[in-house]
DNA sequence: TTAGGGTTAG
């Protein structure tokens, strides 16, 4: 029994909707009146002081009344579960509504497997049976925690309990499976229903919606139509989330013409799924008109506006809707944080997370830390990285494996691998997301072998790879030549691992054969190709015949690659390289004169060092940091020095685009890794590692350089380029001049 | 006598 007390002789709520005016005379009427009280409730303190009296007048003992007290305590939206538990240990033979009340209180709550032992309680311990009400209550918890095999479980026993057939029972398994994933179970349980309802129908078309077949949630919605069940609100919320996700403005406009004239009651969750609608299908127009003339709205609605304006890349609009809301929650800013940093504007990302961190009340979330990592993956941020990684420790977030991947790709992509394996080794559990992120970590930092080492434990841990899996494995083993390997395990993509090569597989076996230089076989590889080649197919050949000086293949592979895009900068300036290094400077300067007649600029050299949580950016030539002076100077002092140490300029990378009245060694001087570089001499103490991220491939002259400074200064340099990390010390390269 | 299943943003 639980201990309740009655702390204080009752008085009768003095509060207003209390009073009556009729006060009640016989013991029947004192009753009544008593239970109506219990519906008016308005929070636990007005409950309990009915309890309490309850108990003193011996109402309570009548089960009927001490239920219903029960239900409010563990329903009500003021529902204590903890009060609720008190309430039904005092109820003497609690009856099947009791039971199922408890059971239901639980499997909404916040552990949900507890209903389960409220139901074996229920079982062992009283006289009542599981029935029609009992199991959906189960079902949920079962669906809650996507188990399937408790799942299976359930179904079973309401089987063998007669209540299979039950028409609330069957829609909850359906809703069931899909959580669990297993949409043939869904779809057997769904045809075995003899008289299918509107939930039944609206439980497989929200199913198919949620995992990922949009189409055919249309398809059953159209057969539901054709077998006339009357469409609910609910049915057209999933309808209209298939056509956002189908990005189907056209039969999105005809459902919502279809909701006004078949008189579908209109609430606000519809009207959001409406607007999710027009903006996932680009229509911001209708958007904004349905957002101005709803009256009431939630902080989806805002939300949902914001992620429109985000997706057109109209980010002034989305501030504006942040900054208009009323209330503004961890979403919202997610929201925005999210659009900059999956859009290619991390640096502004970042932004927005500082002044996050100044809003009082606002907890950060685990979806605001993965997508804030990512940033500081994408501009090298270690500092940052490093401080959302102790924020996530100290207070206390559950790391699930989308935080753990993050984690592992911001410390290898800010060149920390040890950190990166450091996490890896630390958890627990890991799913394909974590391994690839691992593998994909050693492959951008040349350890190739291990890579391949870790693709075979991940196998040994049961779990399987996956097309970006494969990506990784690929560029792992093109960044150590290991070209058998690849080839070996491209063989057997499809036959061992069941995954269709795509385009982005064949581009890496390309890269991989091309490196090392197998260019013929490479073209052949190409040909066999069973789907069109792609840009970066041709991309990855001609990245090859740049580094094996091949220069009829790569016009060639130019020539495919400019027929895809022809505003690709980076292959025009590919080939006007090769040209170069090939002596042929009238081509050279015909492919300038091409670009500048077409206005296709190269993408400036950009390199960045973080410094005290800062970032500092260096074009190539740069004069706009405030210690530019510094820097050149410093840049001068390190040249000298390292002349004297027998360096000479390598003017064979001076290759291209040079205006007249540079000097090729300048031009090299200017190069923005070596500036970012000269900051960080400048800036910080040895041993402090020197970590520079430039957004284009690393030039061969920056490439000794950087070597030699590592060796005449005594610093270790890591350096990310467009393609791998560069890791310097004592005159060496981590990549063994192969990249 | 009581009640239940399906709902939108990241």
């Amino acid at each position: 029994m639980a201990n309740f007390s009655i702390a204080q002789p009752l008085s009768l709520p003095r509060h207003p909707t209390f009073s009556n005016p009729n006060q009640p005379t016989t013991n029947n009427e004192r009753s009544r009146h008593t239970l109506s009280l219990i519906d008016r409730c308005a929070d636990l303190r007005q409950l309990k002081q009915i309890h309490a009296q309850m108990v003193r007048t011996g109402l309570f003992n009548d089960h009927y009344s001490a239920s219903k007290l029960f239900a409010i305590a563990a329903l009500s939206p003021f529902a204590s579960l903890d009060y609720a538990c008190k309430v039904f240990d005092q109820i003497p033979q609690p009856n099947s509504f009791t039971w199922n009340t408890l059971i239901r209180a639980y499997a909404s709550g916040p552990d949900p497997l507890r209903s389960i032992c409220v139901f074996l309680d229920m079982v062992s311990e009283s006289q009542c049976y599981p029935n029609t009400y009992t199991f959906p209550f189960l079902i949920k918890a079962a669906a809650e925690v996507s188990s399937l095999s408790l799942g299976q479980s359930l179904h079973g026993m309401a089987v063998k309990s007669s209540v299979g057939c039950d028409v609330f029972v069957a829609n909850s398994l359906i809703h069931c499976y899909f959580s669990c994933g297993d949409l043939d179970s869904a779809c057997k349980v769904f045809t075995t229903i003899q008289e299918k309802d509107v939930v039944s129908w609206n439980s497989m078309i929200t199913g198919f919606v949620q995992k990922g077949s949009p189409d055919k949630a249309l398809e059953l919605f159209k057969k539901m139509e054709s077998e006339e069940v009357k469409a609910s609100h609910v049915t057209m919320v999933g309808v209209l989330s298939a056509c956002a996700k189908l990005r189907n403005l056209e039969f999105g406009r005809q459902v919502c013409s279809y909701i006004e004239e078949n008189g579908v009651k209109m609430n606000l969750t519809l009207a959001n799924a409406m607007l999710d609608m027009y903006t996932k299908c680009g229509s911001i127009e209708d958007a904004k008109r349905l957002f101005d003339t709803m009256e009431v709205k939630d902080n989806v609605t805002w939300t949902t506006m914001l992620d429109g304006f985000a997706i057109l890349e109209d980010y002034e609009a989305a501030r504006d809707v942040l900054n208009s809301m009323p209330k503004k929650d961890i979403v919202a800013w997610n929201a925005l944080i999210s659009a900059y940093e999956q859009n290619g504007k991390p640096n502004e990302a970042l932004l927005v997370f500082h002044e996050l961190q100044l809003q009082k009340n606002i907890k950060l979330n685990q979806i605001t830390l993965v997508s804030t990592l990512s940033a500081c993956a994408q501009v090298g941020a270690l500092e940052l990285g490093r401080w959302i990684h102790s924020y996530i420790k100290k207070h206390g977030i559950r790391s699930n494996f989308y935080v753990t991947s993050a984690l592992i790709h911001m410390y290898s992509k800010c060149g920390d691998l040890v950190k990166a394996r450091e996490v890896f080794n630390t958890v627990e559990k890991r799913d394909v997301f974590v391994w690839s992120a691992m593998i994909g970590g050693l492959a951008m930092h040349g350890c190739g072998n291990d890579a391949l080492d870790m693709f075979y434990k991940m196998q040994e841990a049961n779990v399987k790879p996956n097309g970006v899996t494969f990506t990784n494995v690929f560029c792992a083993c093109s960044h150590s030549g290991l070209v058998d390997e690849a080839e070996s395990l491209f063989s057997k993509m499809e036959s061992n691992y069941g995954i269709v090569p795509e385009d982005k597989h064949y581009a890496c076996i390309v890269d991989v054969l091309g490196r090392s230089g197998y260019l013929e076989k490479a073209v052949k590889f190409i040909e066999a190709m069973p789907i069109p080649p792609s840009a970066s197919v041709w991309g990855a050949l001609l990245g090859a015949c740049k580094i094996h000086a091949n220069l009829n293949l790569a016009e060639m592979a130019c020539t495919r690659l400019l027929e895809l895009e022809p505003r690709n900068d980076g292959a025009h300036v590919l080939l006007s390289n090769i040209y170069a290094k090939s002596g042929k400077w009238e081509s050279v300067s015909e492919l300038r004169k091409h670009m500048r007649v077409t206005g296709l600029k190269k993408e400036p050299g950009c390199s960045s060092i973080e410094i005290n949580g800062t970032i500092h950016e260096f074009l190539s030539g740069d004069n706009e940091h405030p210690m530019a002076d510094k820097v050149y100077g410093k840049l001068n002092e390190v040249m000298e020095r390292l002349k004297s140490s027998g360096y000479e300029p390598e003017m064979s990378q001076v290759l291209q685009l040079i205006d007249e009245e540079e000097t090729k060694e300048q031009s090299l001087n200017l190069h923005s890794e070596k500036l970012a570089i000269c900051y960080g001499l400048i800036s910080t103490e040895a041993p402090k590692v020197i970590r520079v991220i430039k957004n284009l491939r690393v030039c061969g002259d920056c490439h000794s350089v950087a070597k030699l400074i590592s060796q005449v200064y005594d610093r270790e340099i890591i350096v990310r380029d467009r393609y791998r990390f560069h890791h310097f010390r004592n005159g060496q390269c981590s990549c063994n001049d192969f990249w």
